[in-house]
DNA sequence: GATGAATGAGGCTTCATTCAT
DNA sequence: GATGAATGAAGCCTCATTCAT
């Protein structure tokens, strides 16, 4: 009990997760942190250095999670329309599963509490996205049009229709949303 | 906004807004901002009971001008492409001109800094949007799926188009990234 | 009284001198050093950047009042025996009426706490001693020896002398103590 | 000392009596200790009940070398004058062989960190010296005066010598600095 | 003997806000 | 209206010390 816990460490980051995305970075003390994860004060400060580190920390693990997330079963597709159906229907499915990580990346996304590295490295995660708009072009599936523009735009819908699908609690509606939400996307791309 | 104006309130404002987008709202000490406007810190507060009724104020302004700017021509505009399109390039221009207050509205969008009764006035100024959704589906040339998806989709893209669009310099390729954006937004809604 | 009120800063500084000889600088909590003063917890910060700049300001102060006093009434001595009594009675009497400022100026003439500059400062006003010593050689009256070895033992000697004789209170040994001590030192340094 | 050393309890004492005249008493935490020192937190306080153990022992051990040092053939010598000479030829070679333990012992000398019994037993290691001081002036070597004004002056006196013979290299000057302060001490006590 | 994760009191400092001038 | 000295609650973080392993 007394060798490296990593029970603690993940009790702080899960509480921090909580927290941050109910009351703000700024409007979370460290203290409440600890307190809510049932760790001493000192405890947080043991497994993260400063305040700043533990929201950067989050901040790689929600990123990476998430991104891992979008790639699940990517590579079995073959065309480039199925595999962007595929990857939203995934970001969709885990951002409803996980609503408190999904408004923890949206409202640290441009935040200046995270880090440049962290906010570079959650990014870098997601790179592969436009070479999978790249490619699309590239075989004629996808208008022909800069690419890091249609991925940003794709990326912002996708967000948005995520926030939307998640106003209902009904899983049929949710499935309709999230479908017409695709189609939306899918015919602002194709060729 | 640095020199002494006479108009010490605009002056306060405008220090805000710019250390609020550039620092955050509790990175960003109220001496900082009468100092940087110059006045007196008592001043501040003579002008804004609090510091949240600081950052609400300018949320309400800066939401509002924003709806304003949308809104110009729009009238003349007779068909829902012509109304959508005239509608993406107000955006894209205001908000290619008032970078900061872009900025500012997507950083505090879902802060807790500011007050659920300006965020809900400022979502009012753009609920006129679904219903310009509405009379197109209802005339024919949107999709007829819900109404307040598709907005909601529209708007997420239509912002990541502006925050793409001024990564360039170039007002040319501006144009054409806007043009292409837009052209995403109405393929992804037209019927 | 909410004018900039001398009395605030002053009494901060003579609290902590009291404070900080007996109980050391770690030992003493700017918060007790702002409760004795009577004044809220952040007047200290008000007017002291930092605890450093506190004891800084503090050693400026006490080195530099301690100087003048040595130097009260040298010009009107012609030899430099009589001058080097003169400056020694000044120390000694100015030691005795002011123990706790002695007593600081020792405690932290080699402390980590007191800045790299703040002991140059407070060095720089004992300076013209050493030439004092040095024309005392050149005029025949004293040992031709390095002046500035001559001057760091006599300036120790008259510390320790000063220190033994606040160990008792009768005026009259203390005088006689006095005149021994400064005795030694003459007859270390007469040529 | 910074290898890892099959004494801990002296890797300890040697790490701290070097952290704690660079940094201090309390710039110094017990972490920074053990870790300098190779050993884990937890064995300082195995060796040292507490941080103030540890420097009261460092004291003490100090206190009590450079007594030895002192003494060092003060009994082959004959005459007061002899025997002081030896004594200050000793303490500066002491002196400057361990600049560090000296540094350390004039810097908590009057240290409140220190214990007061810990500050009597150091005390109590130089108490012959005033024997020393007295048995001069029984023989008519010694001014008769004060014996323990005599030995506090003489005392300084030459921890100033020390100090300044330690701002040099070159052992010869040094040499020359020692025998120069030597004289000052001994014309400042003869009869 | 030795380790180092865990503790929590307490330190320094910031900062929104007030109010006498 | 305007000022800025003054306030004190509250935040982040350090660090001496413990104790299960």
């Amino acid at each position: 009990m007394r060798e490296p816990s990593p029970d603690k460490q993940e009790a702080i980051l899960a509480t921090a997760l909580t927290l941050f995305t109910e009351r703000g970075f700024a409007g979370t003390p460290t203290s409440l942190i600890s307190k809510e994860a049932g760790v001493a004060t000192g405890t947080l400060f043991f497994y993260f250095r400063t305040k700043e580190d533990l929201i950067d920390t989050l901040y790689r693990r929600v990123k990476s999670e998430a991104a891992q997330a979008m790639c699940q079963g990517l590579d079995k597709e073959k065309t480039a329309k199925d595999k962007l159906r595929r990857l939203g229907k995934n970001a969709a499915g885990w951002g409803i599963q996980n609503p408190a990580k999904l408004k923890f990346m949206e409202q640290f996304a441009y935040s200046p509490f995270v880090s440049t590295s962290a906010h570079e490295e959650g990014m870098s995660h997601f790179l592969f996205l436009e070479d999978l708009v790249r490619d699309g072009i590239r075989n004629g599936e996808i208008r022909d049009v800069d690419p890091s523009g249609l991925f940003c735009i794709m990326a912002s819908a996708l967000s948005g229709l995520i926030a939307h699908a998640l106003l209902t609690d009904d899983p049929a509606e949710r499935e309709k949303i999230i479908g017409n939400g695709l189609d939306f996307i899918w015919f602002g791309m194709k060729a």
